[in-house]
RNA sequence: GGGCGGUUAGCUCAGUUGGUUAGAGCGCCUGCCUUACAAGCAGGAUGUCGGGGGUUCGAGUCCCUCACUGCCCA
């Protein structure tokens, strides 16, 4: 006997529950060399293996949307295929050490206790990151586990563990052993708050207004003779080394080679011609600050100029002796326009629409600054990240994102992997006070590999975080391998099957992994011992970019806009499985979410409907139970497929379920969660709850013994549909389905969970079954009968004769069916006749007509109105049709099935046409 | 400036390689506590598929163009 389900549906008492158990019963952990399949291989192999690694959220973090969404589609994908069986099911979580975002937030818990992070010391600081990692680090893997989130915990890393600190370190000197690592100074982003440079990834740019200064700079020896340039940043000009105009430009050529003399400094700088100018912009003179703009650089490369930096890492100017030492930047500017103005020099500010870089994490205007950075030569692994995509060892989906891709990487500039933090993978290389050159080693040295002087101090730059995470795919698996042969993991997983992230770490994340995937995994042998080619060295095989989930309106969540919508809330109010299922019904592929919580409330009405169902199927269990008959459940095999024996409402659902499975295999299979999604919700709704449950309650009669055999055989039927159609929306909304199939099997089921059970697949037969034809046209004369009581306004309860004109096999088809149209369509007796009684109220189909003999209460003017537009429509359609049908060109080009068809459709139109003028001339008279 | 999307019911979105009279959820209107479910049941209304042009026997779907809108890159 099945356990009792409380009366109505609550999830978080059922989730609690089970999130705990899955994880005490460690159900979803992997290992590489057992498992579910009983296979001869001896060697593991990828390919028998399905695999996803989870992109690590920040251990700052705290669950959004963005990672629910990605979480459910993930789970969705990876229950679907342990259910199916067959492969090795491995989807394993970790958390980032998020360099800057988890050093800003220890650095302002130092604020607070008035001291800096310089102050502590860079040991002492560390240990307080860890501490700190120790205490809040595991929250968003706490929420993940409260979701039931299916990954093997056993394997959960952190990006700053010591085996993969070590795999980083190991890349960092092969890469710098290949060559491939250089060390220089250049112009990067830099951001004064954060002071560390940035990646041009971590530089959003907004349009601001912001103003174009021209100021005189006036010729040397040449009193009363100047060059005005124009400029947007004019508090550089205390580093500027030139001022370049283009070589035809007319208006400048009597300045070439002459020397300017540098207001406020003082210092003689020259005119010098380059192409690169652009004569429209400004006044067609540049100034030049090669140590603070990207392009200034490069000239100053060209034309070999001296660099001169003036400002300093948190944005002050750096200019000793000058008034201006030691002012922010923006005040600075301000106070050298006022003293420009002052002398005369200052000759326009006009307004000037710019983009100003911002830094990603703190929003502070980032700087360009030239500084000694580490960088890693791209090209050569770029080369091989675009084959493997050109060649299809990675597929995207949707596939624009393979050109988004593409361009990218084709056009991608050297990494600069160096940052000034203290919280991340610190670089392996010393620098020597001797000789100056660096060692760059894998263990410590205690001299410098040049010269050998024991006086080296290890660099104190970090490594990009994304560096780190970038090479998780290898890493994770065990590379680099201790005995240099590939370890199990490696063997068992690599590549792993599928991505599944948003399209904004594309760059920062996606096309790195790919980028060192290939290249560290290139001399990795396959489980077989032959060499790896280039499409095994991806990895993973597939990329799912999903969309960003905004509000219900389709804005985008913010903080300020308090628009966001917090998952964990809306999961305590409606259920995990509410929520999922409403991610998952709008996951389009290329298509923002706008979450709404209305639809997440309607999916919470959808578990409802299914606990309820459950609630029918166990009453009706215990009743037959009471009277004798022991319902044998059918165990988590194939789904049934029914013989033509069984009634017409069995063969029906049971059709309708594999129609259904069919239908979510194919849709998961193709990532179209919303499809998969909806297949169910009609399913169990549309399908089972709205018609089956109610027909086959004319079976479940447990009363008298006589009935008992046909009680039997619909329960049967009926647990069995329901046991397998669980399983399918498991997936989907994994704690309701669990908690059902649990107290089905009375706390004794086939297996620990429904999520180790077998996954329901359609059969050919079953699809095949014509039985859902007679169905549909039962359903039609029960909805038109319906349809027709509420027009002449019939009361709910009543019931009353009707009459029906029909084509002998269908005539047949609803005589077989007379009770369930009876009880479903409340009517008394069916006669049926040639001819409809005159004078009652009438309906009509292409297939047959009804009436009910009934007081009718006729809105006349309503139904006049309703029988107008019927017949609009019905005239609109005809000629439609005949405009086709009389088309050459569409009889002799048209597939026959198309023209077919529309005939039929045509005739249908026709008769509906001719019984609708009828019907409207019977009303004017009747009225 | 370069590139990529989007525009379908009041709202949020589906709509496969062009093929018969364009769908869903929510919302709305009407009537019902019909013993699994009022988080429910039954019935109902609602679209010049952004505008214009073209290709085709046939266009929401393909092409051109305009408008509006979003995103990415520089």
């Amino acid at each position: 006997m099945p356990q009792d389900l409380s009366k109505t549906y609550d999830p978080t008492a059922i989730e609690d529950h089970w999130a705990a158990r899955w994880l005490e019963e460690r159900i979803f952990e992997q290992s590489s060399d057992s498992g579910i399949l009983a296979s001869n291989h001896s060697m593991a192999s990828a390919d028998s293996a399905y695999t996803l690694l989870l992109p690590p959220p920040n251990v700052t973090g705290r669950l959004h949307m963005g990672h629910m969404l990605n979480q459910t589609e993930m789970d969705i994908l990876t229950r679907w295929q342990r259910m199916l069986g067959g492969r090795r099911v491995l989807w394993v979580p970790g958390t980032d050490h998020a360099g800057i975002a988890t050093q800003m937030m220890v650095e302002r818990q130092l604020t607070e206790e008035g001291i800096t992070r310089q102050q502590l010391g860079r040991e002492p600081f560390l240990e307080r990151v860890w501490a700190w990692k120790r205490l809040y680090g595991g929250a968003i893997l706490d929420q993940m586990k409260r979701l039931g989130a299916s990954v093997d915990w056993s394997r959960e890393y952190f990006t700053m563990d010591d085996n993969l600190s070590h795999a980083v370190r190991e890349a960092f000197v092969r890469l710098h052993e290949q060559g491939l690592i250089y060390r220089g100074a250049y112009i990067v982003n830099w951001c004064p708050r954060c002071q560390t440079a940035i990646s041009d990834l971590e530089v959003v740019h907004e349009d601001r207004q912001g103003k174009i200064w021209e100021i005189r700079y006036p010729v040397v020896g040449e009193p009363g003779s100047f060059i005005t340039i124009a400029t947007t940043r004019p508090e550089t000009m205390l580093g500027d080394v030139a001022v370049v105009v283009h070589p035809e430009d007319e208006r400048y050529t009597a300045f070439h080679g002459k020397r300017l003399l540098l207001p406020l400094v003082g210092r003689e700088i020259p005119v010098l011609t380059d192409a690169w100018v652009s004569r429209e912009f400004g006044t067609g003179a540049v100034k030049v600050t090669p140590a603070h703009d990207p392009n200034d650089f490069a000239l100053g490369q060209r034309h070999g100029l001296q660099s001169i930096n003036v400002m300093d890492e948190q944005g002050r100017i750096l200019a000793e002796g000058s008034a201006y030492h030691g002012l922010d930047r923006f005040p600075a500017r301000e106070r050298i326009l006022a003293d420009l103005e002052a002398q005369g020099l200052l000759v326009a500010a006009r307004d000037h629409a710019l983009s100003v870089g911002i830094c990603d994490r703190c929003k502070t205007v980032v700087e360009p600054r030239l500084s000694e950075q580490w960088f890693l030569r791209i090209q050569p692994l770029a080369e091989k990240a675009i084959a493997a995509v050109e060649q299809g060892a990675i597929r995207f989906t949707p596939d624009q994102y393979r050109k988004i891709y593409l361009n990218w990487m084709t056009n991608i500039h050297d990494w600069c992997l160096s940052r000034q933090l203290w919280w991340g993978h610190r670089i392996p290389a010393w620098q020597c006070a001797a000789c100056r050159q660096m060692t760059v080693a894998r263990e410590t040295p205690i001299a410098c590999s040049h010269c050998g002087s024991a006086g080296i101090t290890q660099v104190s730059d970090v490594l990009d975080t994304w560096f780190s995470s970038g090479l998780l795919p290898v890493t994770v698996f065990g590379w680099p391998f201790a005995d240099g042969r590939p370890s199990p993991d490696f063997s068992a997983f690599y590549p792993t099957s599928l991505l599944v992230t948003g399209f904004d770490i594309l760059f920062f994340w996606v096309a790195r992994m790919i980028m060192l995937g290939c290249w560290f995994s290139a001399d990795v042998p396959l489980p077989d011992g032959s060499p790896r080619p280039l499409a095994e060295t991806v990895p993973f095989r597939d990329v799912y970019i999903h969309a960003l989930v905004r509000d219900a309106h389709g804005d985008k969540m913010s903080k300020t806009k308090g628009n966001v919508v917090d998952p964990i809330e809306t999961v305590r109010q409606y259920g995990t499985d509410a929520v999922r299922f409403t991610l998952a019904s709008m996951a389009s592929p290329g298509t923002d979410i706008a979450f709404s919580v209305a639809r997440t409330e309607g999916n919470r009405a959808f578990a409802n409907k299914i606990w309820n169902a459950a609630r029918f199927v166990f009453l009706n269990i215990n009743r037959a139970a009471e009277a004798g008959i022991v319902v044998e459940i059918a165990s988590d095999g194939p789904l049934p497929v029914l013989d033509a024996a069984a009634p017409l409402e069995d063969r029906w659902i049971s059709a309708e379920l594999h129609r259904t499975a069919a239908a979510v295999n194919s849709s998961l299979a193709a990532y179209r969660f919303d499809e998969a999604a909806h297949a169910l919700y009609s399913f169990f709704w549309g399908s089972f709850c709205d018609w089956y449950l109610e027909i086959v309650k004319l079976r479940l009669q447990f009363a008298n013994p006589e009935d008992h055999a046909t009680a039997r055989t619909a329960l049967h039927a009926l647990v069995a549909v329901f046991e397998s159609a669980l399983r399918l929306l498991s997936p989907l909304m994994p704690f309701l389905t669990e908690e059902i199939w649990h107290a089905l099997y009375d706390g004794h089921p086939p297996a620990r969970s429904i999520a180790l059970a077998a996954y329901p697949v359609a059969a050919d037969a079953a699809l095949r079954d014509p039985s859902p034809r007679s169905m549909e046209q039962v359903q039609s004369f029960i909805t038109e009968t319906r349809a027709l009581r509420k027009e002449i306004g019939m009361e709910e309860k009543a019931e009353a004769p009707v009459f029906v004109r029909a084509p002998e096999a269908l005539a047949q088809t609803l005589q077989e069916n007379a009770a369930v149209i009876q009880r479903l369509a409340r009517v008394r007796a069916i006669t049926f006749c040639n001819a409809l009684p005159a004078h009652l109220a009438a309906r009509s189909t292409a297939a047959f007509d009804l009436a009910i003999e009934y007081e009718r209460k006729v809105d006349v003017a309503a139904e006049r109105e309703r029988l107008d537009k019927e017949i609009a429509r019905l005239e609109k359609a005809m000629l439609g049709a005949d405009r086709q049908l009389g088309n050459p060109g569409f009889l002799a080009k048209a597939p026959a099935s198309v023209i077919e068809g529309l005939q039929s459709q045509r005739a249908d139109s026709e008769t509906l046409l001719a019984k609708a003028r009828q019907a409207l001339a019977a009303l004017s008279v009747g009225s």
